[in-house]
DNA sequence: ATTCTAACA
DNA sequence: TGTTAGAA
């Protein structure tokens, strides 16, 4: 199938789908006119990619988990380098939690201290 | 009509 | 990441 194709079927941007590729996470064959040719194994992989940029995860994360996951659905496989990657992503999430909340506090201190709305008569024409 | 690569705002 | 130009 053609990259147009496998696009709608995973939900990849065609964009994506050639970024993914120059990353080293997809390799379709190509066709004599040098098109791309997605097979249904490249469809499936490119779904369980879908999952994981959806989760948030980097390319680079993707290439460590990737080879552990079974079907389309996010289910792992006991990799040693899986469990570290996961636990490092958490970690990562937590701190961007952390500084999230961080920032959260500040802006409501700022609410807190904005002077009462002056309720300004709406012109009646 | 679709896709390809490369590059831009 | 989107978009676009010019070629295939």
């Amino acid at each position: 199938m053609q990259i147009g194709e496998i696009s709608q079927r995973c939900g990849i941007t065609v964009r994506m789908l050639r970024f993914y590729e120059a990353e080293g996470l997809l390799q379709p064959h190509r066709t004599g006119s040098g098109y791309r040719d997605y097979s249904e194994a490249d469809l499936e992989e490119a779904k369980r990619i879908k999952q994981l940029a959806d989760a948030g995860l980097t390319v680079e994360a993707m290439h460590d988990l990737l080879p552990c996951i079974i079907s389309p659905k996010p289910t792992f496989h006991p990799c040693d380098r899986l469990r570290a990657r996961l636990e490092g992503e958490v970690a990562k999430l937590d701190q961007r939690l952390a500084d999230m909340e961080r920032s959260r506090s500040q802006i409501v201190g700022y609410l807190a201290d904005l002077p009462v709305d002056t309720l300004v008569p709406m012109s009646q024409d």
